[in-house]
DNA sequence: TTGTATGCGTTATCAC
DNA sequence: GTGATAACGCATACAA
């Protein structure tokens, strides 16, 4: 029972039919309108249920000009970091009534456009997080992908809201840290090249690096391989420190130096950026840089419905990290 | 430049228009039907490309009765186990030119079914990846949901297609590792009780557990936090050897023990389920029973193309896991 | 090969 | 308050 023979697909008309109503009518009860006679309404609504009606949401989209869908389109749905903003939008969205939709792009600029125009088509409004598009090819397409708001960028020439994070004055804190703990030769793995996040860091990096420093730089990437990859050649600069381009590489070095028998921070230190949970419980836990990763989602969510809902924009927002010091930081070795 | 003003949306009928040709053709054209004179579809497709029109996707969806998305229902979105599966969907969905949603039902049971069902009503097919719904309640919502294939769960009573890992198979391998290594207290981190694979580990577990041996239950969780918080109970047991419900909760109990200074393997034994990336990586490197992520969603896409194109379904498929031996087991203390 | 007419399921604008 | 009716943008029989 519950299962069984049924109607292939119960329409608005079949509804009304049975209710002797007009389709107007029940389309006015399913949305909770007031104008209708709560009798009737009532009787709507329970036909509506015997039927097991459900309005088609793809009708609704094209009648009403929306289909309470946004789109996030990330480079990588493997980092949690990413992960957490799209839970903040979600959750921000869900509560508005609106469903979510996320893209992956894989770290792939070309793609990244394509997905994102292709993707605005089925959708109200687009998050872009962390986009790798050039500047001029984002703004080229900006008035096909309206209304959309950047999160870890800002492309000028647009008029997107764009929330953010001073990653240069997590970087400095990162710096002074090492600093402090008498660490003068650094390694950064660096991210993708097409990052412009990594770009962000590594100049504030380079920035902060004093003339009694040294900071080396090695080529990296995002995944966990990565940074396993090039934990020996960070160590090989000579390096006391190593800073990773995000958690996920960083802990992929951790990895590599205690399967190598390199010891952390004894040997040598290392540094995150994001604070993502693995990061609190790997051995020794990760010193990272961190930031409100869900909180970047709710806001990016509420300047998107201010957009579509026509409501006042909310400035733009960056938010400070907090340097997160944890075990795998430690006094350069004696 | 680039951008600038233009009709806020540009239909077919403007095209047809444009191209002195009828919608009809223009949708032809579009469509890449061969019925189209080449020179004139090539005159439509630069009209088209002039005016940057782009099919609405919505009303194609109407018209269609299908609208080339497909959905993917996680418990956790956060768990890089269900990651892997979601990529494998949407890589395999891409492939024929699907989209994919992606909805996480927070490990709520009862919202589960409602996601479900709303979701539905704007995708052409589901993917339920280990739902946390009761078999009667699933099999009342079946038809509203179908087409729709399983993915770690088996509900008798429907035909949807199912693809799933015999976890049993498994826990044996993992009792026989941590036999074979002398352990004979071993302590359970229970997960989500709606978790239909945490009653099959826990059942092959206890199958599993000789008279020799003794089998500590502990309530804990899916999340890192949860198995952070049930190590001390795990090791109050006496046990020598902890099963985590997933990797997740396993590295949670890692860094736990990390934290209290109870060495891993040498005190305690550690175990998890999955092998999510992360578990390559930790200190030390997690010892757990390695499943086909991504296989498993790639499989499920398989048999949920087969269900919307009408082809010949695939049978059912159970992938038997692979016991993978790292650094986090070892013999028990003497 | 191309155009015309109709339908897809709902919402919204009118009259009543 | 309620009911016809026209959009919404596109796809597709059917006709030409």
């Amino acid at each position: 029972m519950g299962s069984g023979d049924r109607p292939e697909t119960v329409t608005i008309h079949q509804v009304a039919k049975a209710a002797e109503v007009s389709a107007a009518t029940v389309s006015r009860v399913m949305n909770r309108r007031q104008s209708v006679d709560p009798v009737l309404a009532r009787r709507v609504q329970q036909v509506a249920a015997s039927l097991g009606y459900q309005p088609n949401e793809v009708a609704r989209g094209l009648a009403r000009g929306r289909t309470g869908l946004v789109a996030v389109i990330v480079p990588d749905l493997g980092n949690p970091m990413f992960q957490s903003v799209l839970r903040g939008v979600s959750r921000a969205a869900a509560s508005e009534d609106y469903r979510v939709l996320v893209t992956d792009s894989h770290e792939l600029p070309m793609e990244e456009t394509l997905l994102a125009r292709e993707t605005r088509l089925r959708v109200d409004g687009l998050v872009l997080c962390s986009p790798r598009t050039h500047d001029q090819e984002l703004l080229d397409i900006a008035t096909r992908l309206e209304p959309f708001v950047l999160v870890n960028r800002h492309v000028i020439g647009t008029d997107a809201p764009a929330v953010s994070v001073d990653y240069a004055s997590g970087v400095r804190a990162v710096m002074a840290h090492l600093g402090w703990l008498g660490h003068t030769r650094i390694a950064y793995l660096s991210g993708p090249v097409a990052s412009v996040s990594n770009q962000e860091r590594l100049e504030a990096l380079r920035a902060a690096t004093t003339e009694a420093m040294t900071l080396d730089v090695v080529e990296c990437g995002s995944m966990h391989e990565d940074g396993y990859q090039a934990a020996d050649r960070a160590l090989a600069t000579g390096a006391t420190a190593v800073v990773g381009y995000n958690d996920v590489v960083a802990l992929g070095a951790l990895g590599k130096f205690h399967e190598i028998g390199v010891s952390v921070p004894g040997h040598v230190s290392v540094v995150g950026f994001d604070d993502i949970a693995f990061a609190r419980y790997s051995a020794p836990r990760l010193t990272t840089v961190s930031v409100p990763q869900e909180e970047l989602g709710v806001q990016a969510w509420h300047r998107l419905s201010a957009m579509l809902h026509e409501r006042e924009l909310p400035a733009d927002v960056s938010f400070t990290p907090r340097l997160e010091v944890r075990g795998s930081t430690g006094p350069v070795a004696s």
